[in-house]
DNA sequence: CTCTAATGCATAATATTCTTATGTATATTT
DNA sequence: AAATATACATAAGAATATTATGCATTAGAG
């Protein structure tokens, strides 16, 4: 796990990435296949989670659908076309944003 | 300027390692390096600065000289040998956050 | 030579965004 | 049967930034 100060500020845009690259998820889905995918290094907490959800569709950036798996509540998300716009923002600024670390910093590119 | 909240939680990074490479450098010093340095993407505001400053003192990281030039007081910042062993750690998990991104997101890799 | 901008420190009020804790409920595995 | 996993949500608190304010000295522009 890293220190959780790194996580702060790229949480939404975590969230709007894997709402790109799976069209439909719900929230809990979404923890899930970014522990999996990072090997346990970036979980994402509830507390910080729903919260952040709920501020995406209340800036239009998702749509969400609610349905029943047997009596239990899942509400799937979406990325709306304004959500797209942005995720493609966000991962330019994030882009951005490293190289001047990376340089300020004098981290080691990666040649891989 | 980047989105502030990119900013958050690499501030202390970003300070330390101003102390690593020059050594000896007082508050106003490091905001000024740092934006000519970034070409005026990264801009650390005093109310960020200062209390960033006090805290990394207090955890023993830094030790200060106040100076006065002419009559105006200036305070200076060194690393400490355990500020040294700090910056390391933090660098080095920075870097192994960056990849864990790039690998989520799907941020294409520098070449240069 | 006077006024503005820059230098230099600091703190307080506020905002944001996270963690941790709590709450509720269903479904599955041991 | 009990523990764990699934699934949502919100509240209290912590951390860390922004914005505003305050004070004072020095340099430069008009």
């Amino acid at each position: 796990m890293y220190s959780t100060e790194l996580i702060k500020g790229t949480l939404k845009t975590i969230v709007l990435k894997q709402l790109e690259q799976n069209k439909r998820m719900y929230g809990y889905e979404i923890t899930q296949r970014v522990k999996v995918l990072t090997g346990n290094r970036i979980q994402i907490t509830e507390g910080a989670l729903y919260p952040t959800l709920h501020a995406l569709e209340a800036e239009g950036l998702v749509t969400t659908e609610t349905e029943y798996i047997g009596k239990r509540v899942r509400k799937y998300y979406s990325l709306s076309s304004n959500g797209q716009l942005k995720i493609e923002e966000k991962l330019n600024e994030l882009a951005e944003f490293i190289e001047t670390l990376r340089f300020l910093l004098d981290l080691k590119k990666q040649t891989i």
